[in-house]
DNA sequence: GTTTGAATTAGGGATATCCCTAAGGGAAAC
DNA sequence: GTTTCCCTTAGGGATATCCCTAATTCAAAC
């Protein structure tokens, strides 16, 4: 299954980390959940893996899911963070072009179901969505300097997580680099620098408060 | 309708240079094409604004197009070319996203068929498509360096035009800049290295044999 | 409370790409 | 044939980001 990739990223995802909590459940559960099975993923674990066969659609119940794409010699692009409520991992073809694999601990909701053309008129308008959050991001990485890309990160976060101006943020300075084609230290000296420039505020490395929204946004506007 | 962009792209596109040919096509032809009648664009000619409502679904019949995004200050970021038979253009909501244009002059087949449910199942392999190239696009503007993104741009064209070691180029040094987030300069001197190393002949500027793909394919790898 | 290990931040030199200017080349107009 | 204009290529200094190393912080494990 590995055969088209230089190298597959075992060194990131763990394959064991991997439980079927259905088993759990009431059988009146199960039963309703046949089609659309709870699996829970520990942190790093493999969701799925580029040239794998395609297994229709997942939802994210909880946690921060990423997909990425590798370089032969181990470059990273992650080109989404997934999060509650978004859907990912659907393709044109029967495999996988693409690695998914959970940030944090995650539920994710597996759909067997066959592409029907009902199917197809509600999956279209979350392909489009993709799409231009896709195209999007392709500005935000190949036009904007190292402090737009971060603000504009942040932004987006803090958005998707109800506009409260704080984030948490469930991925690395590692997962951001590659998300915003930066380098960690980078990523990291900008948010020093926010920090200096009192935009934000950091309790911890992962937990922000959003001080300023306005200077963050004309700074990526 | 522009009250959303900073800078409309008005030095950029022409928007008198648009014409309907289906005026010159005898009546029966024009009875046929009512849902999907034929428009010549000239080079530079709008195609489409950001922000202007969705017309439905546009496809390439001739010529390349160029769909871009701007930020405030004017930074341009093109997020895809398109050539013949290539559809663009659809939307998840009722307003355009992206600028379009045509490189060259190109005829473009508009339909305006609304948007139902077997539509969609046509249009969600497209889309999905289009997703897949964009996520990949994001992996060599966010992770490659100068010379292995004109390299994949140039395997790519090569691909798209029928894979005869030989690529026609519709657009300038710039728009190739603008998609692959560098500048002309930059492009300009990545074709000077493949030619002084003989992997490419240059004709003319737009004209190029591809005389080492291997060479290529093994940078952009 | 201490230890351990990973993640983050900091420092500083190296460099790819940018930025600015200008020369070269090729197609269209005169 | 000449001119004009735009596109492309070239040269060279400036700089943002990378790369490498190391210090610091933080959380988990003992």
């Amino acid at each position: 299954m590995y055969s088209q990739i230089a190298f597959p990223p075992s060194h990131y995802a763990d394959r064991t980390a991997r439980t079927d909590i259905s088993k759990s459940f009431p059988p009146s559960i199960i039963e309703d959940t046949q089609l659309h099975q709870l699996v829970v993923f520990a942190p790093n674990a493999e969701i799925y893996a580029q040239g794998e066969p395609t297994s229709s659609l997942y939802q994210v119940e909880f946690g921060t899911v990423r997909i990425y794409r590798l370089l032969a010699d181990g470059r990273r692009q992650i080109t989404a963070f997934h999060v509650a409520g978004e859907f990912f991992g659907f393709e044109a073809d029967d495999a996988h072009h693409f690695f998914a694999e959970a940030v944090d601990r995650c539920g994710i909701r597996i759909c067997q179901r066959p592409l029907d053309k009902g199917l197809a008129s509600e999956l279209l308008p979350i392909a489009l969505d993709a799409l231009v959050r896709a195209q999007k991001h392709l500005l935000v990485i190949g036009r904007q300097c190292a402090g737009e890309r971060v603000a504009a990160f942040l932004i987006d976060m803090m958005e998707r997580q109800g506009d409260m101006r704080h984030v948490e943020l469930a991925m690395s300075r590692t997962d951001i680099a590659d998300y915003l084609g930066l380098t960690i230290e980078t990523v990291s000296r900008a948010f020093t620098k926010f920090r200096e420039r009192g935009y934000i505020r950091l309790k911890s490395a992962r937990t922000i408060d959003i001080v300023d929204v306005d200077a963050l946004r004309i700074l990526c506007a």
